[in-house]
DNA sequence: CTAGGGTTAGAA
DNA sequence: TTCTAACCCTAG
């Protein structure tokens, strides 16, 4: 840090020590400004502002601090002198004193002695030593007279995180500004505390003058946070209201969430609390805790309502709210069934009084403390509280979780009504009924941040900022170069967010994409984008049954694709084709068009082979063809989407691919498709053994290339398929595998890598 | 009607 | 106890 601080400063760590004496002794810029640079007066005004008792605890230890860096410094004292000269008159182009200030100052036999008296005599008594002292209390003035100069503002900022007050350790680390109060502030000065104010400082302040209180010093104005709190907030505000209440016994508690984690202790609760709560719960229905926390007539010991619905589980299992799972299979089962009988006739019972409620609450008392629960209160015990009959619920909705289905449902009723909710949920095709217009977009939100963003919606911070992170991560696996085990999802919390698959079929489909998040280059996505049509068509299912974590596994390209490729010819031309509408228009139009020449050694094998492009149509894998294509179809009969032209009457077929439609209606049968030789993955009976070790033998890349039209091989000519020097080459058509996405099937550095989204190589216009 | 923030249920 | 997602509330 420190160098880096020399660095920002323009010093060379070699004169460090001349920033160092900067910042303490009176550098130029002062000078100008007074006639006498020595004149102790500013000096004294800054000392003084700091020298209070009040501020002394801290001060003590920024000053420790400052002693050890100093104390070097102060070796180095007479080595400053050349340093420091050279900064002054940079600093000060114009200082007459420059040479002398530093004479004045720098000197070690005269000047320094006098100065520090001065500076100390007035107003620092209790600095053990003069030396010391004088390098303290100096900074400050010449400190500002270096903000002047445009010096910035960070390392002295910076160099405060070296070392933490170890009180400040143990509290809110105060912000770090530019202000010289923040630190002063949270160093236990009640006032200013106190004159904090909003929301989160009142929380802080309840902590922090539960601290005081306890150190008696701050008391009062613990007791002043609390009214004003109350005030504030009434019996809201769980938090602060819970801090408030029995802060100062409870001073180890700290607002700071982590610090929460760890100083938070056990709070039991008390009969009286449990009673109200409970009595609360006859009074507003379960599930309204909030209400009841703040309803005047309950005290409670710092809860939440979280809290509230917990111990209400516990001590009324069954009533109104599932019991916690059980870990054990027998005690699960337990549970469930115990749960079933006591929630389904309770929860249908609104009435209180009620006998069935009362058999309702023998019922769980029967089951209470069989192990050891001595939580439970049974109807006894709570008709000695006043209670009588069973609770009532609240009228919330019973909590529903999303399925796959409603996801793909919610995605296509986005695609179809955009944001308009209501609309979404009103499509009975859809089949939200029971769902309001906010619980779809809470969800969309949820399950498709990217699209729920891009469709110009806020999202929740939170996500907000893991949507960022993916992004970022993508972005670099993009610069990267990428093996295919890259690209799986990991698992972590950003699972939750598909990986790019919404983002993708969406931005893409829709054709607003100018997102680089994606892998593929955008000719590429495009060339998809014509060749499967469908203009927000169902990707949705496809999506969601990505749902699983690691579904989105990459295709791994065998590298035998190559060398059958080459003792292949012909069934390569048709393979590298099939399936592929868009292709076979490109092919008509520009017969290397479809050649993704990235580097010298990306050659399309199309090229390669220069096989006439009649060849190109269809379905050489048209065995899986027969299938029609389901919505909701499993990866097989994706698979099989996949490899056939999904609509019969196809949305627009390409006229090349219908022209040469006849030529090759092929089944997997006819001999000529049935090579011997096809890399596992698309055809199974290859070893893949000599799948991996085979060497092809392709001529060198210019002969290769030297018959082919430049402009027909541009850069990002959205090839769907590129040829990797002895790799291979992704067909998105030909092998494609049920999972996702197609990765980047080389993992040499620096290789363009081709990675097909799922949404992209889902069939479109399924059903419609 | 929607957006956005708040509250609650339930799992971890 | 914490966290997430489903659900609720309400201003605009």
């Amino acid at each position: 840090m420190e160098p880096r601080i020399a660095t920002l400063l323009g010093d060379s760590p070699l004169e460090r020590p001349a920033t160092d004496a900067l910042s303490r002794p009176p550098p130029p810029p002062p000078a100008p400004r007074k006639p006498h640079p020595v004149e102790p007066t500013t000096a004294n005004d800054h000392v003084r502002a700091n020298a209070p008792s009040t501020a002394s605890s801290r001060l003590g230890q920024s000053q420790s601090q400052s002693r050890h860096q100093h104390s070097p410094s102060q070796e180095a004292v007479p080595k400053r002198q050349k340093p420091s000269a050279p900064i002054a008159s940079v600093l000060n182009t114009v200082t007459p004193f420059s040479g002398r200030l530093s004479d004045l100052l720098l000197d070690p036999s005269q000047q320094q002695a006098p100065k520090r008296k001065r500076v100390e005599e007035p107003n620092d008594p209790l600095p053990p030593t003069g030396s010391e002292n004088s390098l303290l209390t100096l900074p400050k003035p010449h400190q500002q007279p270096k903000k002047s100069t445009k010096r910035p503002r960070i390392p002295p900022l910076l160099q405060g995180l070296h070392q933490v007050p170890p009180q400040a350790q143990s509290r809110l680390f105060p912000p770090i500004t530019s202000e010289s109060g923040a630190f002063s502030r949270d160093l236990g000065d009640g006032a200013a505390l106190r004159t904090t104010t909003g929301a989160e400082k009142r929380k802080e302040l309840g902590d922090d003058t539960a601290r005081n209180a306890a150190s008696g010093d701050g008391a009062a104005g613990a007791q002043e946070d609390a009214q004003i709190e109350a005030q504030g907030k009434p019996a809201s505000a769980s938090t602060s209201d819970k801090e408030n209440r029995t802060a100062t016994d409870r001073s180890p508690t700290s607002t700071t969430p982590t610090a929460t984690k760890e100083l938070r202790k056990r709070n039991k609760w008390s009969e009286q609390e449990t009673k109200d709560l409970l009595v609360g719960v006859s009074r507003f229905g379960i599930g309204s805790w909030k209400k009841i926390l703040q309803c005047p007539d309950f005290t409670f010991n710092q809860r939440t309502a979280v809290d509230l619905k917990d111990r209400f589980r516990t001590c009324c299992p069954g009533e109104g709210l599932k019991a916690r799972k059980s870990k054990r299979k027998g005690d699960a089962h337990d549970d469930s069934s115990q749960n079933t009988t006591v929630s389904s006739t309770t929860t249908s019972m609104s009435s209180n009084q009620d006998p069935v409620a009362q058999e309702t609450l023998d019922t769980i008392s029967s089951f209470r403390k069989n192990r050891g629960d001595t939580h439970r209160k049974g109807p006894a015990e709570l008709r000695e509280m006043g209670i009588h009959g069973s609770f009532t619920r609240s009228n919330r909705r019973e909590r529903r979780p999303f399925t796959e289905q409603d996801d793909a449902s919610l995605l296509r009723g986005f695609e179809k009504y955009a944001s308009s909710w209501h609309l979404i949920r009103d499509d009975k095709d859809l089949g939200f009924s029971t769902r309001q217009p906010t619980d779809l977009r809470d969800r969309f939100r949820i399950r498709y941040p990217e699209m729920f963003a891009k469709a110009g919606y806020k999202l929740k911070p939170k996500d907000e900022a893991m949507l960022k992170e993916k992004e970022k991560g993508k972005n670099k696996e993009a610069a990267d170069s990428q093996t295919s085990a890259n690209s799986n999802n990991s698992p972590s919390s950003l699972s939750r967010v598909k990986a790019s698959a919404p983002d993708t079929s969406f931005s893409s489909l829709t054709s607003t994409s100018t997102s680089n998040s994606n892998l593929m280059p955008l000719a590429l996505r495009e060339s998809f984008l014509t060749s499967f049509a469908g203009p927000l068509d169902d990707f949705g299912d496809l999506d969601s049954e990505a749902d699983g974590d690691h579904s989105r596994s990459p295709i791994i390209l065998n590298r035998n694709i190559f060398e059958w490729a080459d003792a292949n010819p012909s069934q390569m031309a048709a393979v590298t084709t099939t399936n592929l509408p868009s292709m076979g228009h490109l092919a008509s139009d520009a017969p290397l068009s479809i050649s993704n020449v990235t580097d010298a050694t990306h050659i399309n094998p199309m090229i390669t082979l220069n096989l006439p492009m009649a060849l190109l149509n269809s379905n050489v894998l048209s065995s899986a063809t027969s299938q029609p294509s389901s919505s909701h179809a499993g990866p097989s009969s994706r698979l099989s989407d996949l490899y056939h032209h999904p609509n019969p009457p196809a949305p627009a077929p390409t006229p090349a691919t219908t022209g040469l439609s006849t030529v090759t209606t092929k089944h997997t049968t006819d001999p000529i498709f049935r090579t011997p030789n096809l890399p596992t993955i698309v055809f199974p009976h290859v070893p893949a053994s000599s799948a991996r070790s085979a060497m092809h033998n392709l001529p060198p890349p210019a002969d290769l290339l030297s018959g082919l039209d430049p402009d027909a091989r541009p850069e990002a000519q959205t090839a769907p398929f590129m040829f990797d020097d002895a790799l291979g080459f992704a067909n998105a058509g030909a092998f494609y595998s049920p999972g996702a996405t197609l990765a980047p099937m080389n993992s040499m550095p620096g290789r363009e890598m081709l990675t097909l989204e799922r949404g992209l190589l889902q069939e479109p216009g399924r059903g419609g």
